[in-house]
DNA sequence: GCAATATATTTCAAGCTTAAAGTTTTATGT
DNA sequence: ACATAAAACTTTAAGCTTGAAATATATTGC
């Protein structure tokens, strides 16, 4: 819900509810201007960009459900991202010995030196897009979102 | 970009790569979980849900592009949930007189007796969902992602 | 060994999303 | 009046997303 300018009216919890609310309008606002630069200037998108930096981060590869469960998106989804970026060449699927159900995935060398060039750029725009939260808010506001999400985890 | 558990190399700047990642992670967390209930239990949709949230608190209506703008999503996305909306009955497009171009779309009584039953179930969820935060922390929070947001609208 | 079960992944249908191009109506300049 | 531009909206193509069904392989119980 993306409720907007207009004030949350007052109550039990309802500081909770403005609270979702802010925290979704800042990240669909930074999210569609990432969106936007990645489009023009890289030709690419924010999905193709989870998912190679989540492979860059894991140079032995991954399986597909570990891309899945890391990124938070479902299996079939994950398909059809790979399946792209296996056909422009930057990303490959490896056959393994052990278990002939799944595949490793990789960054080919083309994927893992567009991903540098790309996320160098990428945290160039975060930090101008963030620029005016103060470093220090920046520390605290991740503190609070991180604990936040250790509970969450404990949750069912 | 979702990067997760792993930890941003520190450096300059990466303060707010860091509150961005968590940021994201955070709110794609609270989505996923929010579209499964509104699907369980209302079979209904996040998108839906929005624009219903919306045009709930316009009773005299609103524009195609109000919505759009208000939504901070795309024109000719916003037609198609309007019209899945309008063949479920729960929405109206007005012809206006004045302008041919535009329609009013307002909520019909049974979007508007819908849209309330939802409302009610989908604060509890936050209230649930966002339990462990603090009050205090959550007035917080909202006060730094709001200043972030008048900065943002400041640009460009 | 082999049936039953579990795991890993893909396929599918429906819907969401965007940017760009197209349509219709209104506003503007002369 | 009338051409031109602007505005509001829809359509389209491509891609993202989900949940559910299907497929293929591995594991487990007997």
């Amino acid at each position: 819900m993306v409720a907007g300018p207009l004030p949350v009216p007052s109550g039990p919890g309802k500081d909770r509810l403005r609270l979702w609310i802010r925290l979704l309008r800042a990240s669909r606002t930074i999210e569609a201007e990432l969106r936007e630069r990645l489009k023009k200037e890289f030709d690419t998108t924010l999905p193709r960009f989870d998912v190679m930096a989540a492979l860059y981060r894991a140079p032995e590869g991954m399986l597909m459900s570990d891309l899945s469960r890391f990124l938070l998106v479902s299996n079939g989804n994950v398909t059809g991202i790979v399946d792209r970026l296996v056909s422009e060449g930057l990303v490959a699927r490896a056959r393994r010995n052990g278990d002939r159900r799944t595949s490793m995935v990789r960054l080919t060398d083309e994927g893992s030196k567009s991903f540098a060039t790309i996320a160098a750029a990428h945290e160039g725009w975060i930090g101008e897009l963030l620029g005016k939260v103060s470093e220090d808010d920046a520390r605290r506001l991740t503190g609070m979102l991180t604990s936040f999400r250790s509970n969450w985890e404990g949750r069912e």
